[in-house]
DNA sequence: CTCGTGCTCAAGCGAGATGTTGACTATGTG
DNA sequence: CACATAGTCAACATCTCGCTTGAGCACGAG
C-alpha cells in the first residue's frame, strides 16, 4: 500500500488525503465570507427566515439567498419550508462551536480585531473582568437585573437561565419595569454585537447603574453555564 | 447612535460589523484550501521547513511558499530563517484548537468524509470504541506497546505520554525491538492519517497483535490527556 | 382566478484565487 | 570565486466567487 514515492505517482494516500481535505475545505469555504460569517452567527442565535437575516444583514434578498444555499450546501444550515416562509436554523451544536473557534483564532492573532473593537466601543466600560461565579450568584440572589436586549424569538429559542427579556428598541418605553435600585448587566448576542452597548448607554442616560457581559448565549453555554429556551420550536 | 434604519444608510453599527466579520473572514479564507488545510494540519503536529513541506505534501515549491505566506498574512503560521531555512509552526494553541472544531463540524455534517474514511480505510479494525481509561492504564502498567509511527521530528516536538518511536519506514527492520507478547497501540497524526493504518497491516502480517489508535496527538490533548515533549525548540 | 409575497434560478460581469513557469535573492559550500 | 540549495517574486492563464438584475415559481389571500 503505496510505497512508492516517486513525484509522478499519484499514490492511494495521496488520493484519500485530497480527498477528506477537500471536505474539510468544503466546511472552511462555506465560512470563507463576511456575510456568510454573520449569517451563521445570527443562526446560532436562533432559527430566522430567509428576509428577516437579508433584513438584518442589509443584504438583498437573493443574495441572501444564495449564501444560505452555499451554506445549506456545506451542511452548516438546514432549511425548512413552513407555508410561505423558508426557516433556516444551524444544523448542529458543532457549527456554534466552529464559530467560537474561529473567534479565538481571530481574537489571539489578528491586532486588527482589537483595534476595531476599541475604535467603536470605546471608552465604554466592558465589565469584561467580570467574575463569572459572582455574577451567577448575584444573579440568583436578585440582586442584579440581568438583561437580554436581543430580539424576542432570540431570547425564546435560548437565554441565559434568569435573563429577563427587553429587547434593545422596547427598552426607552419600559424602563419603568426595571428596579431602579439594583444594578442592571446587560448581554446580547456576544462580545462583538453592539445592542448590550447601546443600552447600557442608555441606561446609565437615565439614571441607572448598568454594565455589560461581553458573553452571549454561545460562550455562556460554551463554559458549561445554564442556559433557558421558553418558545417552541 | 445608530437609530435610523433606512437600507441606503451606512450606519456605524453596520460599519463595525462588516469590519470585524471581514477579520474572521480572513481566517477562515486562510483554511478555505485544501492544500492549506493540509499545511497547517501537517504544522500542528510540529515545525516544519517549506520544502519539507512541500514534499510531504506533492506541491511545487513555489505553490508551498505562497500557501504559507497566505496563512502567515491570516496569523494562523509563523516562520523564522534559521541559516539557509525556514522554519515554519503554527502560531497558537487556538490555531489546532480550529482544526479539530473544523473535523468536527464535517464528520458531524458531511457523509462524503464518513464515505471516503470507508472506502480507504475499509475492513481494517480501527479501535474507534477504544475505552481511554482503559488504554492508559495498559499503558502505563506495561500490558501495551504504544506506538508512535510518524517521523522523529513530530514525536520530539509532541506525543502521547509513554509512547515509543518508531516512524513507519523503519518498523519492517525495527520489529525485533517490540515484545512479541504484548498488544501493539499505534497512533499517528490522527483519525484521517494513514501511516498508523499501514503500521498496524504490517505488524499483523507479522504475527504481532496490533490495533489502531484514531486519536492524534492533538485529539489526546484536547481530551485532556497527559502529551510530552523530547527534542528542543 | 388573480394578485402579492417569499424565495429561487439563470445570466452576466468584475474581482479575486489557484497553480505554473522562469527569473531573482539569500545563504552556505568547495 | 563559482556553484548548489532554499525560498521568494512577478507574470500569466484559468477558474471560481460575489453580487446584481430580471425572470420564474410556490404558496396563500381575496
Amino acid at each position: 500500500m503505496s510505497t512508492r514515492r516517486g513525484k509522478t505517482v499519484e499514490t492511494s494516500g495521496r488520493r484519500f488525503k485530497t480527498a477528506i481535505y477537500e471536505q474539510f475545505a468544503r466546511v472552511s469555504k462555506a465560512l470563507a465570507s463576511p456575510h456568510r460569517i454573520e449569517l451563521v452567527e445570527l443562526l446560532a442565535q436562533g432559527p430566522r427566515t430567509v428576509d428577516a437575516l437579508a433584513r438584518l444583514t442589509d443584504m438583498s434578498l437573493a443574495n441572501t439567498s444564495q449564501h444560505l444555499q452555499v451554506l445549506r450546501a456545506a451542511g452548516l444550515v438546514e432549511a425548512t419550508k413552513e407555508g410561505l416562509f423558508v426557516t433556516c436554523r444551524v444544523s448542529d451544536p458543532t457549527v456554534p462551536a466552529l464559530l467560537l473557534a474561529l473567534r479565538g483564532v481571530a481574537e489571539a492573532r489578528l491586532a486588527e480585531v482589537e483595534r476595531i473593537r476599541r475604535e467603536f466601543l470605546a471608552e465604554r466600560d466592558q465589565l469584561e473582568a467580570l467574575d463569572e461565579e459572582a455574577l451567577r450568584r448575584r444573579v440568583r440572589a436578585g440582586e442584579v437585573t440581568l438583561l437580554d436586549v436581543r430580539p424576542p424569538e432570540e431570547f425564546e429559542s435560548g437565554h441565559i437561565a434568569g435573563a429577563v427579556s427587553v429587547p434593545l428598541p422596547d427598552l426607552a418605553k419600559r424602563l419603568s419595569e426595571l428596579p431602579r435600585d439594583k444594578e442592571v448587566v446587560a448581554y446580547c448576542r456576544g462580545p462583538y454585537c453592539v445592542l448590550a452597548v447601546e443600552a447600557v448607554t442608555l441606561l446609565r442616560r437615565k439614571g441607572l447603574k448598568a454594565v455589560r457581559l461581553s458573553d452571549g448565549v454561545l460562550d455562556w453555554a460554551a463554559r458549561g453555564r445554564r442556559v433557558e429556551r421558553s418558545g417552541r420550536s
